[in-house]
DNA sequence: GGTCTTATGCCAACAGGGTTGACCTTAGCC
DNA sequence: GGCTAAGGTCAACCCTGTTGGCATAAGACC
């Protein structure tokens, strides 16, 4: 047993397993990922993987610390993923909404495994990559640096946020997820209107709408506040350029 | 084995166990989180919340289909005590606040029974009742149906979200956590401005931030938005009962 | 090319997990 | 007061992550 793991890129001696594969940690990582989407979020074990890999479960321990470090790589891989997808156009707001929608779209392409993921924070490479893209973004546009941490934090939690929710719901079972969303048709929509008024009220509305994310509409209404502020700390220095003394936005105010 | 749990209603026989304690749906419940509370998100066993019962481990399944079931039903009382701390004031920009607040704080109050349950809709009385307050705060306030359903699912989804996300760190064993905050004191503040120039700037900031959560933020910055498209209606209605013909409101259009 | 070191894969075992089938006891109905 | 079956208990099943000891071959060195 390891008493420590060596680190990927000090690796010399690649030595096959007895079923002929040679593991490293992107191979695990990615057959994790294979495993997941074929058995589920709560699927993935190291005997699974194990023989997945062709090789004996207790190996994996010479690559990561134990499962959970395994878990904080998956993450760190679907992170890099979204940010391959992406690429910086210079108009910051329809470059955040890609980039989030990028992040949904990565995490619910392996929605299994954003389970286990979307709500840890690694520290690994790739995610302070994102980190720092998204901050230069805004502070390329413009924004001071008080307003432009506030508005990264809500972009990034509200995005790992909605990628665990939402991945939750597409990481069900077929049969569970289809159970799931008859609810708006059936439980919801067979609500009695004297005892729930406003409920009976929607319910078509409403199973058109829950049965897809919220995350495009929230994505969209904190970007347009974030432009609001943008254009109102603006006109706010124009305004002082003319007629000094201290003026305080509410973008400022805030920050 | 039970072939199937009897529904709490119709239990008739209440048989003490062996150690005299009479079990129920909601004493097994308050005794999970009281155990969630004591030994952490992932101290919650069949055979731990047994021996805190006064009870075999199996006993759990005359009440529960599953550990899964027992799951929903925590939620379902997470929900309920977030709808009973809270009262309608009229306003509804204020009570949709102290709602949303109040979900997300019950959440937190047991964040390690949030982690497993706030990513589930229940579908049980008391989450509909919490859909039912909000709906009918929204429709009482002047929203037509389509843009009350809009702002509901934003709404609901969104602190779900959070409370899962926010509670995911404070899951965390007291070290776990001291070392995730202590990230952007020591990772992020350290990362030389060459390589990563934005997160060096703002690297005060971000460890100042970064520890809160962005909840109350996104939640005043949906309220916000909503509030806009209510009075841009309210005068669009104005314009039309004035000079007539099809006036397409931005909140119409979305709808 | 031969030798040595040790990285790396494998095996067996441990403690603890959810769940189940068979059994027993007693609460509540008739 | 007797009967029935609800509900508590027991023992066992197969699963999990993880570890210590061992064997083997990869690559460094001469």
């Amino acid at each position: 047993m390891p008493k420590q793991v060596v680190p990927e890129r000090a690796r010399r001696r690649r030595r096959p397993t007895r079923q002929g594969s040679v593991l490293s940690e992107t191979l695990i990582v990615h057959t994790a990922l294979r495993v997941l989407r074929e058995h589920g979020s709560t699927g993935l074990t190291a005997r699974r993987l194990g023989t997945a890999l062709g090789a004996d479960p207790s190996t994996l321990y010479r690559y990561f610390a134990g499962m959970d470090d395994l878990t904080r790589a998956i993450g760190e891989e679907l992170m890099g993923r979204a940010l391959d997808d992406w690429t910086a156009t210079g108009d910051w707001q329809a470059d955040l909404r890609a980039l989030g929608l990028a992040i949904h779209s990565s995490y619910l392409a392996h929605p299994q495994a954003a389970v286990l993921t979307a709500s840890r924070v690694t520290g690994r490479p790739r995610e302070i990559a994102v980190d720092e893209a998204i901050l230069g973004v805004l502070r390329d546009a413009g924004f001071p640096d008080a307003t432009a941490v506030r508005v990264y934090h809500a972009f990034i939690d509200a995005s790992l946020a909605f990628a665990a929710l939402d991945a939750g719901s597409l990481a069900l079972t077929d049969e569970a997820r289809a159970t799931d969303e008859e609810m708006w048709n059936s439980t919801y929509a067979t609500l009695p209107a004297d005892t729930h008024p406003h409920i009976a009220a929607t319910a078509r509305l409403l199973a058109a709408r829950m049965t897809h994310s919220a995350y495009p509409v929230v994505l969209d209404t904190l970007l347009n506040d974030a432009a609001a502020r943008l254009t109102a700390a603006a006109a706010a220095r124009l305004t002082t350029a003319r007629s000094p003394g201290p003026a305080r936005t509410g973008a400022n105010r805030r920050a």
